[in-house]
RNA sequence: UCCUCGAUAGCUCAAUCGGCAGAGCAAUCGGCUGUUAACCGAUUGGUUCCAGGUUCGAGUCCUGGUCGAGGAGCCA
């Protein structure tokens, strides 16, 4: 019996003998020889099977497996230039293949699909080697988050997914029936990270988010995964300090840790490679200058409608995407008009009409990252914005205690995880970016 | 919710003015000792999204619907 390895490891078995356990990925038969690609889940691999090297029912075992039959394979390891694969330039001169299933026709071909075939097939397209490089990815940007937030002195602390109210009262909720109760799925955890500090310090939630809002974007999901650190004793300085050295230290961990997955994604590693501290920071009032300077100064009529804006109005997404053309990093935008935003966030010092918020916008037109603010502190202005905003006070009850009990100045944000992958990745559209996305038109599979 | 576009073979698409339903890939069979989405030869493959209408004749034109894509709004 052979040593079973996994092909990432390959480069340290040059010359042995070995087993590789996995699924044809694709193959190219030349007469006597044949050229099987395998996949193990770590990476791909080309196996060749020479006619007059191995027993002749060896042969034509490997020449009936089809596209994506599981097989188990041994061979001896060398190195090749020519070899195809991930990590690629290592090859297996096959001795033995020993068949597990011979899959029937498999549906995702090496040609062109479209999106609608390819989401109907989803199970199976994570298979394909972008998607592959993309998960894998995601994977490491989910650990680098922990062990950041971990490392930094954060708890993770878990907090509900089914929630009795709309924790910011905006956005559209999932509704549930909860043993006659109306119930809903969260949009977030941070009201309850608010109390979780109180006993903890600094801590986060990670875990998956709701919005039954009817956004049919390339931005946009229903089921989504959003981390949320909450800090006491943290001011809005304090926080934006956190966010970029998180930031860096999840895109410094993909760069060094899955540079073959960027590469097999194309994707120019020159950009990331800039995102170290500080990022830049401009004003809410700043930026509806620029917009206005950027609209008076094109040509294209249809633009200029676009960019039109009015101190007070939220940004839409050619906003977002016209300012964060003009940096190379994310950008901070800092102190928001109140009344687009949620209740919860601190009075600008001396300008009530602006709150002590920041979004953080990644470049190249991916939108808002992280959404952050320092939270109100004081009772008495809590409440009155709970009345402003006409919320049910009753449900607020023990957020509202939180500002009887010791209340600190206290600051959190929340960073989609999809869209920070789409952006580190460089992907089209942000359903590439969960192994199985919810969509407004598809639950399934 | 609004705007734009689309639906033809398993997949990606073509079909002139309304006039015989086509190609490449996949699959199947055969050939090839260095392929990289291989190549060469052959075979198979159709409820043209649904319902109705106009017409001698509809994939093509008209009406209604379904589904999808891109964008807006909203948001992370």
């Amino acid at each position: 019996m052979t040593p079973i390895i996994r092909i990432q490891d390959i480069a340290a078995h040059l010359g042995e003998t070995v087993t590789l356990q996995g699924w044809l990925y694709a193959r190219t038969d030349k007469g006597k020889l044949q050229f099987l690609q395998v996949r193990d889940g770590t990476g791909v691999v080309q196996c060749v099977v020479f006619k007059k090297d191995v027993p002749e029912e060896v042969f034509e075992a490997a020449a009936r497996l089809t596209q994506e039959s599981s097989l188990e394979v041994t061979g001896t390891v060398r190195a090749d230039p020519r070899a195809p694969g991930t990590p690629g330039g290592f090859e297996l001169g096959v001795s033995d293949v020993r068949p597990v299933q011979v899959a029937t026709e498999y549906p995702i071909t090496p040609k062109e699909h479209g999106v609608e075939f390819l989401m109907d097939w989803r199970h199976l397209w994570i298979r394909s080697s972008r998607q592959w490089a993309i998960l894998r990815i995601r994977a490491t940007i989910m650990r680098a988050i922990r062990e950041w937030l971990d490392g930094n002195g954060f708890l993770e602390m878990s907090t509900p997914i089914i929630t009795p109210s709309a924790a910011e009262g905006t956005s559209t909720l999932f509704a549930l029936d909860y043993f006659g109760e109306n119930a809903y799925l969260a949009q977030s955890g941070q009201l309850y990270n608010e109390a979780n500090i109180g006993a903890f310090g600094k801590v986060y939630c990670f875990g998956p988010t709701f919005r039954a809002e009817k956004s049919k974007t390339r931005r946009h999901l229903t089921e989504f995964w959003m981390v949320e650190p909450e800090i006491a004793y943290c001011d809005l300085d304090q926080l934006l300090v956190i966010e970029e050295n998180f930031v860096s230290h999840i895109v410094q961990t993909v760069l060094r840790e899955r540079a073959a997955e960027l590469k097999a994604l194309g994707r120019d590693t020159s950009a990331l490679e800039k995102m170290i501290p500080p990022f830049p920071r401009i004003t809410y009032d700043d930026a509806v200058e620029r917009l206005r300077k950027l609209a008076a100064e094109t040509d294209d009529p249809e633009q200029k409608e676009l960019l039109k804006i009015e101190w007070g109005d939220d940004f839409g997404s050619p906003h977002e995407t016209a300012l964060t053309k003009q940096f190379e990093k994310p950008v901070f935008i800092v102190g928001y008009p109140t009344v687009v935003k949620a209740f919860y966030m601190e009075p600008w010092p001396g300008r009530p009409e602006v709150c002590k918020s920041a979004d953080l916008l990644a470049p190249e037109g991916y939108g808002e990252i992280i959404g952050g603010s320092e939270r109100i502190s004081d009772h008495d202005t809590l409440l009155q914005r709970i009345h402003d905003h006409k919320l049910p006070v009753e449900n607020y009850k023990w957020y509202l205690d939180l500002r009887k009990y010791g209340t600190v100045p206290h600051s959190g944000f929340g960073l989609g995880v999809e869209r920070t992958v789409a952006w580190i990745c460089g992907t089209e559209h942000i359903r590439e970016t969960n192994p199985f996305p919810r969509m407004l038109q598809r639950s399934y599979p």
